[in-house]
DNA sequence: GTCTATACAGTGATAGAC
DNA sequence: GTCTATCACTGTATAGAC
Protein backbone atom coordinates (compact mmCIF):
# COMPACT_ATOMS: atom_id res chain seq x y z
CA UNK A 1 0.00 0.00 0.00
CA UNK A 2 1.46 3.32 -1.12
CA UNK A 3 0.92 6.27 0.76
CA UNK A 4 1.70 9.38 -1.34
CA UNK A 5 2.28 12.53 1.04
CA UNK A 6 2.23 16.29 -0.94
CA UNK A 7 2.48 19.77 0.06
CA UNK A 8 0.82 22.66 -1.86
CA UNK A 9 3.28 23.76 -4.17
CA UNK A 10 2.28 19.49 -5.45
CA UNK A 11 -1.26 20.14 -5.47
CA UNK A 12 -1.90 23.48 -6.78
CA UNK A 13 -0.62 22.11 -10.69
CA UNK A 14 -2.63 18.73 -9.92
CA UNK A 15 -5.96 20.40 -9.50
CA UNK A 16 -5.04 23.73 -11.85
CA UNK A 17 -5.05 20.70 -14.86
CA UNK A 18 -8.56 19.84 -13.41
CA UNK A 19 -10.43 23.22 -13.53
CA UNK A 20 -8.55 24.23 -17.03
CA UNK A 21 -10.32 20.92 -18.22
CA UNK A 22 -13.35 20.82 -17.03
CA UNK A 23 -14.28 25.08 -15.84
CA UNK A 24 -15.39 26.30 -12.34
CA UNK A 25 -18.52 24.42 -12.31
CA UNK A 26 -17.75 21.66 -13.95
CA UNK A 27 -14.91 21.19 -11.33
CA UNK A 28 -16.69 19.30 -9.01
CA UNK A 29 -15.24 18.12 -5.74
CA UNK A 30 -15.56 14.23 -6.85
CA UNK A 31 -14.06 15.05 -10.16
CA UNK A 32 -11.07 16.82 -8.45
CA UNK A 33 -10.53 14.14 -5.89
CA UNK A 34 -10.72 11.26 -8.87
CA UNK A 35 -7.93 13.19 -10.72
CA UNK A 36 -5.50 13.79 -7.74
CA UNK A 37 -5.97 10.63 -5.69
CA UNK A 38 -6.25 13.31 -3.18
CA UNK A 39 -9.52 12.77 -0.90
CA UNK A 40 -11.80 15.64 0.02
CA UNK A 41 -10.29 15.25 3.55
CA UNK A 42 -7.10 16.58 2.23
CA UNK A 43 -8.43 19.31 -0.08
CA UNK A 44 -9.83 20.80 2.53
CA UNK A 45 -7.14 20.87 4.88
CA UNK A 46 -5.06 23.08 1.77
CA UNK A 47 -8.04 24.73 0.79
CA UNK A 48 -10.08 25.46 3.90
CA UNK A 49 -12.05 28.12 2.23
CA UNK A 50 -13.09 25.04 -0.54
CA UNK A 51 -13.01 25.62 -4.31
CA UNK A 52 -13.07 29.57 -4.49
CA UNK A 53 -9.76 29.63 -2.38
CA UNK A 54 -8.30 26.88 -4.94
CA UNK A 55 -9.37 29.45 -7.30
CA UNK A 56 -7.75 32.06 -6.00
CA UNK A 57 -4.60 30.55 -5.48
CA UNK A 58 -4.17 28.86 -8.91
CA UNK A 59 -4.95 31.89 -10.60
CA UNK A 60 -2.23 33.86 -8.40
CA UNK A 61 -0.12 31.15 -9.32
CA UNK A 62 -0.83 31.23 -12.97
CA UNK A 63 -0.42 35.31 -12.81
CA UNK A 64 2.98 34.60 -10.86
CA UNK A 65 4.73 32.43 -13.70
CA UNK A 66 3.33 35.08 -16.34
CA UNK A 67 5.14 37.76 -14.06
CA UNK A 68 8.18 35.71 -14.03
CA UNK A 69 8.22 34.07 -17.11
CA UNK A 70 7.37 36.87 -19.52
CA UNK A 71 6.22 40.55 -18.18
CA UNK A 72 9.87 40.95 -16.20
CA UNK A 73 11.87 39.70 -19.13
CA UNK A 74 9.05 42.09 -20.92
CA UNK A 75 10.13 45.08 -18.77
CA UNK A 76 13.45 44.13 -17.58
CA UNK A 77 15.53 42.67 -20.54
CA UNK A 78 16.65 43.50 -24.03
CA UNK A 79 13.67 44.23 -25.92
CA UNK A 80 13.53 42.41 -28.99
CA UNK A 81 15.29 39.41 -26.99
CA UNK A 82 12.32 39.16 -24.54
CA UNK A 83 10.09 39.46 -27.54
CA UNK A 84 11.63 36.08 -28.64
CA UNK A 85 11.63 34.81 -25.33
CA UNK A 86 7.83 35.27 -25.12
CA UNK A 87 7.21 33.82 -28.05
CA UNK A 88 8.73 30.68 -27.10
CA UNK A 89 7.45 30.65 -23.48
CA UNK A 90 3.95 31.09 -24.65
CA UNK A 91 4.11 27.75 -27.29
CA UNK A 92 5.45 26.06 -24.71
CA UNK A 93 2.57 27.29 -21.91
CA UNK A 94 -0.02 26.30 -23.88
CA UNK A 95 1.72 23.40 -25.64
CA UNK A 96 0.71 24.20 -28.85
CA UNK A 97 -2.94 24.96 -28.32
CA UNK A 98 -3.78 21.62 -26.33
CA UNK A 99 -3.30 23.81 -23.15
CA UNK A 100 -6.18 26.74 -22.73
CA UNK A 101 -5.83 29.48 -20.83
CA UNK A 102 -7.40 29.06 -17.50
CA UNK A 103 -7.42 32.89 -16.98
CA UNK A 104 -9.00 33.11 -20.70
CA UNK A 105 -12.18 30.71 -20.09
CA UNK A 106 -13.08 32.23 -17.09
CA UNK A 107 -13.52 35.28 -18.30
CA UNK A 108 -15.67 34.35 -20.51
CA UNK A 109 -17.87 32.18 -17.87
CA UNK A 110 -20.50 33.61 -15.39
CA UNK A 111 -16.89 33.22 -12.82
CA UNK A 112 -15.66 36.32 -14.70
CA UNK A 113 -17.06 38.42 -11.45
CA UNK A 114 -15.88 36.43 -9.09
CA UNK A 115 -12.12 36.66 -9.33
CA UNK A 116 -12.34 40.03 -11.83
CA UNK A 117 -9.48 41.64 -10.49
CA UNK A 118 -7.24 38.96 -11.17
CA UNK A 119 -8.41 38.70 -14.32
CA UNK A 120 -8.51 41.89 -15.71
CA UNK A 121 -4.70 42.76 -14.50
CA UNK A 122 -3.12 39.79 -16.29
CA UNK A 123 -4.48 41.05 -19.27
CA UNK A 124 -3.78 44.76 -18.78
CA UNK A 125 0.00 43.77 -17.53
CA UNK A 126 -0.07 41.74 -20.66
CA UNK A 127 -0.60 44.18 -23.09
CA UNK A 128 1.22 47.23 -21.21
CA UNK A 129 4.64 45.31 -20.54
CA UNK A 130 4.44 44.15 -24.85
CA UNK A 131 3.39 47.61 -25.23
CA UNK A 132 6.60 48.91 -23.28
CA UNK A 133 8.95 46.34 -24.79
CA UNK A 134 8.13 47.83 -28.45
CA UNK A 135 8.26 51.48 -27.33
CA UNK A 136 12.07 50.49 -26.48
CA UNK A 137 12.60 49.61 -29.90
CA UNK A 138 11.94 52.71 -31.07
CA UNK A 139 8.58 52.66 -32.24
CA UNK A 140 5.92 54.96 -31.11
CA UNK A 141 3.49 54.12 -27.99
CA UNK A 142 0.28 54.52 -30.44
CA UNK A 143 1.45 52.03 -32.71
CA UNK A 144 3.00 49.65 -29.81
CA UNK A 145 -0.23 50.21 -27.75
CA UNK A 146 -2.32 49.04 -31.35
CA UNK A 147 0.36 45.55 -31.91
CA UNK A 148 0.22 44.91 -28.37
CA UNK A 149 -3.48 44.04 -27.93
CA UNK A 150 -3.62 42.63 -31.26
CA UNK A 151 -0.92 40.57 -30.47
CA UNK A 152 -2.40 39.55 -26.89
CA UNK A 153 -6.28 38.87 -28.40
CA UNK A 154 -4.71 37.12 -31.04
CA UNK A 155 -2.99 34.51 -29.20
CA UNK A 156 -6.75 34.12 -26.89
CA UNK A 157 -8.11 33.70 -29.92
CA UNK A 158 -5.90 31.11 -31.14
CA UNK A 159 -6.52 29.15 -28.51
CA UNK A 160 -10.88 29.54 -28.66
CA UNK A 161 -10.46 28.03 -32.34
CA UNK A 162 -7.50 25.99 -32.15
CA UNK A 163 -9.25 24.37 -29.48
CA UNK A 164 -12.92 24.45 -31.22
CA UNK A 165 -11.54 22.75 -34.87
CA UNK A 166 -9.76 20.74 -32.60
CA UNK A 167 -6.57 21.26 -34.34
CA UNK A 168 -3.29 22.34 -32.99
CA UNK A 169 -2.18 23.39 -36.33
CA UNK A 170 -4.63 26.18 -36.16
CA UNK A 171 -2.65 27.48 -32.97
CA UNK A 172 0.97 26.83 -34.65
CA UNK A 173 -0.22 29.32 -37.54
CA UNK A 174 -1.95 32.09 -35.34
CA UNK A 175 1.19 32.32 -33.67
CA UNK A 176 3.47 32.14 -36.67
CA UNK A 177 1.45 35.09 -37.77
CA UNK A 178 1.42 36.97 -35.07
CA UNK A 179 5.30 36.59 -35.02
CA UNK A 180 5.47 37.91 -38.05
CA UNK A 181 3.03 41.01 -37.68
CA UNK A 182 5.00 41.72 -34.71
CA UNK A 183 8.78 41.64 -35.87
CA UNK A 184 7.46 43.53 -39.43
CA UNK A 185 6.30 46.52 -37.26
CA UNK A 186 9.46 47.01 -35.11
CA UNK A 187 11.83 47.11 -38.57
CA UNK B 1 -52.75 37.02 -12.26
CA UNK B 2 -50.98 37.53 -15.45
CA UNK B 3 -50.21 34.14 -17.01
CA UNK B 4 -47.84 34.22 -20.03
CA UNK B 5 -48.06 31.51 -22.62
CA UNK B 6 -44.81 30.75 -24.38
CA UNK B 7 -44.05 28.54 -27.77
CA UNK B 8 -40.54 26.80 -28.58
CA UNK B 9 -39.43 29.87 -30.79
CA UNK B 10 -39.78 32.32 -28.05
CA UNK B 11 -38.38 30.54 -24.93
CA UNK B 12 -34.95 29.25 -26.80
CA UNK B 13 -33.93 33.22 -27.24
CA UNK B 14 -34.56 33.73 -23.67
CA UNK B 15 -32.76 29.90 -22.51
CA UNK B 16 -29.73 30.93 -24.79
CA UNK B 17 -29.07 34.31 -22.91
CA UNK B 18 -28.95 32.23 -19.50
CA UNK B 19 -26.42 29.62 -21.25
CA UNK B 20 -24.27 32.63 -22.42
CA UNK B 21 -23.90 34.22 -19.30
CA UNK B 22 -22.98 31.15 -16.86
CA UNK B 23 -21.88 28.43 -18.98
CA UNK B 24 -23.60 25.14 -19.51
CA UNK B 25 -22.73 23.85 -16.01
CA UNK B 26 -23.75 27.03 -14.06
CA UNK B 27 -26.99 27.28 -15.76
CA UNK B 28 -28.78 25.11 -13.15
CA UNK B 29 -32.58 24.32 -13.82
CA UNK B 30 -33.17 27.04 -10.61
CA UNK B 31 -31.50 29.86 -12.55
CA UNK B 32 -32.95 28.90 -15.72
CA UNK B 33 -36.42 29.22 -14.24
CA UNK B 34 -35.61 32.41 -12.03
CA UNK B 35 -34.43 34.04 -15.35
CA UNK B 36 -37.13 32.76 -17.77
CA UNK B 37 -39.85 32.58 -15.34
CA UNK B 38 -40.89 29.32 -16.58
CA UNK B 39 -41.14 26.33 -14.51
CA UNK B 40 -39.22 23.20 -14.40
CA UNK B 41 -42.35 21.91 -15.96
CA UNK B 42 -42.77 24.07 -19.08
CA UNK B 43 -38.85 23.36 -19.22
CA UNK B 44 -39.10 20.10 -19.32
CA UNK B 45 -42.35 20.06 -21.65
CA UNK B 46 -40.60 22.01 -24.19
CA UNK B 47 -37.43 20.17 -24.35
CA UNK B 48 -37.61 16.35 -22.49
CA UNK B 49 -34.16 15.82 -23.53
CA UNK B 50 -33.40 18.40 -20.55
CA UNK B 51 -30.08 20.67 -20.81
CA UNK B 52 -28.45 18.68 -23.44
CA UNK B 53 -31.82 19.11 -25.75
CA UNK B 54 -31.56 22.84 -24.90
CA UNK B 55 -28.55 23.52 -25.77
CA UNK B 56 -28.37 21.36 -28.97
CA UNK B 57 -31.12 23.63 -30.11
CA UNK B 58 -29.07 26.84 -28.65
CA UNK B 59 -26.53 26.07 -30.86
CA UNK B 60 -28.43 25.11 -33.74
CA UNK B 61 -30.17 28.45 -33.27
CA UNK B 62 -27.26 30.13 -33.17
CA UNK B 63 -25.27 28.24 -36.69
CA UNK B 64 -28.94 29.03 -38.59
CA UNK B 65 -28.88 33.00 -37.78
CA UNK B 66 -24.74 32.83 -38.19
CA UNK B 67 -25.37 31.03 -42.16
CA UNK B 68 -28.45 33.48 -42.77
CA UNK B 69 -26.82 35.95 -42.48
CA UNK B 70 -23.46 35.64 -42.27
CA UNK B 71 -22.26 33.08 -44.06
CA UNK B 72 -25.06 32.56 -46.96
CA UNK B 73 -24.49 36.20 -47.65
CA UNK B 74 -20.37 35.61 -48.18
CA UNK B 75 -20.80 32.59 -50.26
CA UNK B 76 -23.78 34.23 -52.63
CA UNK B 77 -23.45 37.75 -52.63
CA UNK B 78 -21.23 40.41 -53.98
CA UNK B 79 -18.10 39.67 -51.60
CA UNK B 80 -16.90 43.22 -50.93
CA UNK B 81 -20.62 44.48 -50.12
CA UNK B 82 -20.70 40.89 -48.01
CA UNK B 83 -17.75 41.55 -45.99
CA UNK B 84 -18.50 45.10 -44.93
CA UNK B 85 -21.93 43.48 -44.19
CA UNK B 86 -20.48 40.78 -42.13
CA UNK B 87 -18.41 43.77 -39.88
CA UNK B 88 -21.82 45.69 -38.99
CA UNK B 89 -23.94 41.94 -38.62
CA UNK B 90 -20.83 41.01 -36.18
CA UNK B 91 -20.62 44.35 -34.33
CA UNK B 92 -24.46 44.33 -33.73
CA UNK B 93 -24.56 40.47 -32.86
CA UNK B 94 -21.92 41.05 -30.29
CA UNK B 95 -23.63 43.90 -28.95
CA UNK B 96 -20.43 45.96 -29.26
CA UNK B 97 -18.58 43.02 -26.84
CA UNK B 98 -20.75 42.82 -24.10
CA UNK B 99 -22.56 39.39 -25.53
CA UNK B 100 -20.19 36.83 -26.01
CA UNK B 101 -20.08 34.18 -28.36
CA UNK B 102 -21.28 31.30 -26.64
CA UNK B 103 -20.15 28.40 -28.86
CA UNK B 104 -16.55 30.04 -28.67
CA UNK B 105 -17.11 29.85 -24.72
CA UNK B 106 -18.35 26.33 -25.37
CA UNK B 107 -15.03 25.24 -27.47
CA UNK B 108 -12.79 26.21 -23.56
CA UNK B 109 -14.95 24.31 -21.79
CA UNK B 110 -15.42 20.59 -20.70
CA UNK B 111 -18.90 20.87 -22.76
CA UNK B 112 -16.63 20.98 -26.29
CA UNK B 113 -16.58 17.27 -26.67
CA UNK B 114 -20.31 16.83 -26.52
CA UNK B 115 -21.13 19.35 -29.01
CA UNK B 116 -17.98 19.07 -30.97
CA UNK B 117 -19.54 18.47 -34.66
CA UNK B 118 -21.54 21.69 -34.23
CA UNK B 119 -18.82 23.55 -32.24
CA UNK B 120 -16.34 22.80 -34.89
CA UNK B 121 -18.78 23.54 -37.86
CA UNK B 122 -19.28 26.77 -37.20
CA UNK B 123 -15.85 28.07 -37.32
CA UNK B 124 -14.90 26.08 -40.09
CA UNK B 125 -17.70 27.46 -42.22
CA UNK B 126 -17.00 30.63 -41.45
CA UNK B 127 -13.43 30.75 -42.28
CA UNK B 128 -14.25 29.04 -45.33
CA UNK B 129 -17.03 31.23 -46.81
CA UNK B 130 -14.54 34.33 -45.56
CA UNK B 131 -11.78 32.81 -47.64
CA UNK B 132 -14.04 32.48 -50.63
CA UNK B 133 -15.61 35.50 -50.68
CA UNK B 134 -11.89 36.99 -50.61
CA UNK B 135 -11.17 34.79 -53.13
CA UNK B 136 -13.54 36.58 -55.27
CA UNK B 137 -12.80 39.61 -54.98
CA UNK B 138 -9.17 38.45 -57.10
CA UNK B 139 -6.70 37.37 -54.42
CA UNK B 140 -4.73 34.28 -53.28
CA UNK B 141 -6.33 31.22 -51.98
CA UNK B 142 -3.19 31.13 -49.97
CA UNK B 143 -3.40 34.80 -48.71
CA UNK B 144 -7.27 34.38 -48.38
CA UNK B 145 -7.13 31.81 -45.89
CA UNK B 146 -4.41 33.30 -43.98
CA UNK B 147 -6.51 36.25 -43.55
CA UNK B 148 -9.95 34.28 -42.88
CA UNK B 149 -8.41 32.78 -40.31
CA UNK B 150 -6.69 35.75 -38.56
CA UNK B 151 -10.35 37.32 -38.60
CA UNK B 152 -11.86 34.45 -36.94
CA UNK B 153 -9.89 33.78 -34.38
CA UNK B 154 -9.07 37.67 -33.82
CA UNK B 155 -12.90 37.84 -33.06
CA UNK B 156 -12.97 35.62 -30.41
CA UNK B 157 -9.85 36.99 -29.13
CA UNK B 158 -11.45 40.20 -29.08
CA UNK B 159 -14.60 39.17 -26.98
CA UNK B 160 -12.37 37.15 -24.56
CA UNK B 161 -10.04 40.01 -23.94
CA UNK B 162 -12.62 42.77 -24.28
CA UNK B 163 -14.48 40.69 -21.34
CA UNK B 164 -11.72 39.72 -19.10
CA UNK B 165 -10.74 43.78 -19.02
CA UNK B 166 -14.54 44.85 -18.72
CA UNK B 167 -14.33 47.24 -21.31
CA UNK B 168 -16.04 47.41 -24.46
CA UNK B 169 -14.40 49.95 -26.13
CA UNK B 170 -11.60 46.84 -26.72
CA UNK B 171 -13.79 45.04 -28.55
CA UNK B 172 -14.31 48.00 -30.96
CA UNK B 173 -11.00 48.45 -31.52
CA UNK B 174 -10.24 45.00 -31.98
CA UNK B 175 -12.73 45.16 -34.67
CA UNK B 176 -11.52 48.18 -36.29
CA UNK B 177 -7.89 46.58 -36.42
CA UNK B 178 -9.35 43.73 -38.09
CA UNK B 179 -11.73 45.23 -40.52
CA UNK B 180 -8.52 47.60 -41.69
CA UNK B 181 -6.27 44.59 -42.33
CA UNK B 182 -8.65 43.27 -44.50
CA UNK B 183 -9.33 45.90 -46.52
CA UNK B 184 -5.53 46.08 -46.56
CA UNK B 185 -5.35 42.59 -48.06
CA UNK B 186 -8.06 43.47 -50.71
CA UNK B 187 -6.44 46.41 -52.22
C1' DG C 1 -48.90 24.70 -21.95
C1' DT C 2 -48.84 25.85 -17.20
C1' DC C 3 -47.71 24.55 -12.61
C1' DT C 4 -46.38 21.97 -7.82
C1' DA C 5 -44.77 17.93 -5.51
C1' DT C 6 -41.65 14.50 -5.27
C1' DA C 7 -37.58 11.35 -5.98
C1' DC C 8 -33.03 10.59 -5.66
C1' DA C 9 -28.13 11.46 -7.13
C1' DG C 10 -24.52 14.63 -6.68
C1' DT C 11 -22.57 18.86 -4.38
C1' DG C 12 -19.78 21.54 -1.05
C1' DA C 13 -18.44 21.30 3.47
C1' DT C 14 -17.34 19.52 8.34
C1' DA C 15 -15.87 16.33 12.12
C1' DG C 16 -13.04 13.31 13.77
C1' DA C 17 -10.17 8.84 13.52
C1' DC C 18 -5.60 7.47 12.23
C1' DG D 1 -1.24 15.16 6.19
C1' DT D 2 -4.08 11.26 5.22
C1' DC D 3 -8.57 9.30 5.20
C1' DT D 4 -13.98 7.96 5.81
C1' DA D 5 -18.49 9.15 7.46
C1' DT D 6 -21.89 12.23 7.54
C1' DC D 7 -24.48 16.66 6.97
C1' DA D 8 -27.66 19.96 4.63
C1' DC D 9 -28.39 21.50 0.26
C1' DT D 10 -28.81 21.91 -4.81
C1' DG D 11 -28.82 19.35 -8.96
C1' DT D 12 -31.60 16.95 -12.79
C1' DA D 13 -35.56 14.64 -13.87
C1' DT D 14 -40.44 12.75 -13.55
C1' DA D 15 -45.56 12.47 -12.48
C1' DG D 16 -49.62 14.26 -12.50
C1' DA D 17 -53.11 18.12 -11.38
C1' DC D 18 -55.10 22.09 -13.61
Amino acid sequence: MTRTVFEKSDVIPLVTEVFRELGYNGASLSKITARTHLSKGSLYYFFPGGKDQMVDEILTHIDQWFVKNIFEPLEENEPREAIEHMWREIDAYFQSGQRICLIGAFALDGTRDRFATVIRQYFVRWIEALSAALVQTGISKETADQVSEETVAGIQGGLVVSRALNDDSFFERTLARLTQRLSTSLS
